[in-house]
DNA sequence: GTTTAGCACTCTTTTGTGGTGAGTGCTACC
DNA sequence: GGTAGCACTCACCACAAAAGAGTGCTAAAC
């Protein structure tokens, strides 16, 4: 850590909060007058000259105020800020919104980013990881035409994934039907991260090596699963909030932010990468990790849970300048608040 | 419709492809050289200034050149204009590009979407209207508590829906499969508009008046397909490639058009619009119908079909400055294309 | 030794000015 | 009716000047 006098950290902090509040470079005059801070511009002047040297601050130009530097905010965050609490109206404005939405694991996430974006104004994220990571809860062959299968498969957190395949031979709805019953039987709560194996195993057990009609329901399954496991699914709402950052007022720059979130195996990566990092809340700044595309984007994501296993991380995707001590609260509280939403139906 | 001389036409049909092209106000100079057309600027002058006079061309200031207005696209588009065919290697890619796509009816419709925003550069859009009009497939009960239920409902077309459902007592699953075979059995190929009728129906027959189980499960299915058949789905895509048209290269219009975007009831009763007015092609343009939110934009659309009921409606959204001699054709073909497709799965 | 007042200096931003070029409308002529 | 010619209008650009914000440095004060 860089030794820092008190008065430095004072003066850090304001021109950070300053500047996340304006926008704007911040001199030494505004400080010099705002808080408790009893010191002329010219004190401030020479503080801020050490944290320039530093690297803490920048200076746009020689005749403009500070700004605080990557390295500025990341000890801002680290080491001074403190995140103010929720209020209690908050928290329930929180619960509110989400228990409202139980329908369906995808429009659950899908409500949990757009009220990440709503309520913290900037882009909301929620990644959703391997559907490995549950149960195997259901199989379903759908009998389209004679050779052509609806594959529906069901996971245990109610996330529903269809495929189809194309059988070798014809089949009736009736086959179909034994085949989900016996699929069914054979996978029921296996994890999905294991059906495959299971199902392998079961292949070359007597049973179905001797019965044609179990091994072609297993090389159905085999076929139906084959791509269906490790997707990972990304919601991401509120894009247009991020228009309204002055920072981005530039028509180019925007389009570049905007393009990337068009490709979304680049937001996965970049969001699994912080799943795997870290156990807790993180913020992820300009140019670093994974970050490089977006140098001037920040990322305040927590993992959420079922139990003791990660299940996916959600976050707030915004300019450098954001307001870290509310967004940081609002998402911890919101992935702590999914995990408990996401646990109830594990129950049988 | 208005009178103009062949020349008048010559003139506006001149000035209309330049605009298209370069995007800027066009002077007589311009088209005098352009074309076949043999008139000095001057006398092209004197044929824009009663072009304006009839509304058809706008100058931006005096000493600009022309451009068309609203009404002026209207009536070359209408009356001049004549899209060119697409050549064979055109439609195969788009027949390639669709065809490649079986698995889901959610991510044909995507991928339409996104082919036509890629094709045309601009935005993609299809509507998938009311899940009402297609047939009854199946329907899955699955049980995720001792209350609560999962149901899952599939049409003909191959759209899933799920619901949660709670019970008033307690069920297992192999009472819920028993729903599943029943009403299965009873809607099995039921267009979705008369699904509830048909419920009703047998709710009042013997058989369920008689034997609990009919009952409730008829109850359950009535319950669960309640607020499930009236929804719409709108896939739009290729919306940064607006970002690419100069005369979006102001923010705040960028942004208030990407904002429109976001609220999808909007663009629902826009394209739903488009989908009860006409059998064909149609083409909408800035000040027109449902489209005053957008004043400078315009919607080429197209809707597709199952044999003769309309499913749907696709399209391509952009700046009114848009090549629609190409655009045009490309809606015309991948509407008749993908109802080619839809037409397929009807079979048994 | 630290703080502060004062001042010259730097660099951006704004405002103003004249020149340039594209394009027009009008008039007179073919 | 069509066309050449010409004066006129504006947007656009480049450049200069002025204004403003904020600094760094030095010397004096605490």
């Amino acid at each position: 850590m860089l030794e820092l006098t008190q008065r430095d950290q004072v003066v850090l902090e304001a021109v950070i909060t300053d500047y996340i509040e304006f926008g704007e470079p911040v001199g030494s005059r505004t400080i010099s007058k705002r808080s408790v801070m009893n010191a002329s511009p010219a004190t401030i002047r020479n503080v801020m000259a050490d944290l320039e040297e530093m690297g803490l601050l920048h200076q746009p130009h020689t005749s403009a105020g500070r700004v605080p530097t990557v390295q500025g905010l990341r000890f801002y965050i680290d080491w001074i800020m403190r995140s103010r609490q929720l209020e209690g109206s908050e928290k329930e404005r929180i619960r509110v919104a989400l228990k409202t939405k139980p329908q369906d694991i995808r429009e659950l996430l899908r409500g949990t980013s757009k009220l990440l974006s709503q309520y913290c104004k900037q882009a909301g994220v929620v990644l959703w990881p391997k559907l490995s990571i549950t149960s195997f809860k259901h199989i379903e062959f759908l009998r389209l035409g004679p050779f052509d299968i609806m594959v529906i498969l069901i996971s245990k957190a109610g996330l529903i994934h269809q495929t189809h395949i194309e059988s070798t031979q014809e089949v009736t709805q009736v086959e179909l039907d034994k085949f989900s019953r016996y699929i069914n039987e054979l996978l029921r709560n296996v994890p999905l991260s294991k059906v495959k194996e299971r199902i392998l195993e079961e292949m070359e057990s007597e049973k179905a090596l001797f019965d044609q009609l179990f091994s072609r329901a297993l090389k159905m399954a085999h076929q139906a699963i084959q791509d269906t496991i490790d997707e990972s699914e990304v919601y991401i709402e509120g894009r247009t909030n991020l228009l309204d950052n002055p920072e981005f007022a530039d028509v180019e720059q925007m389009r570049r932010i905007l393009r990337t979130f068009e490709d979304k195996s680049k937001m996965i990566r970049l969001l699994d990468e912080t799943l795997k990092a870290s156990t807790g809340i993180q913020i992820m700044l300009g140019t670093e990790g994974e970050l490089q595309e977006w140098q001037e984007m920040s990322l305040i994501s927590a993992p959420y849970w079922r139990g003791s296993t990660p299940l996916g991380v959600l976050g707030v995707l915004g300019p450098l300048r954001m307001d870290y001590s509310r967004i940081i609260p609002i998402v911890e509280f919101t992935a702590q608040f999914l995990s408990q939403i996401l646990e109830i139906p594990d129950e049988n």
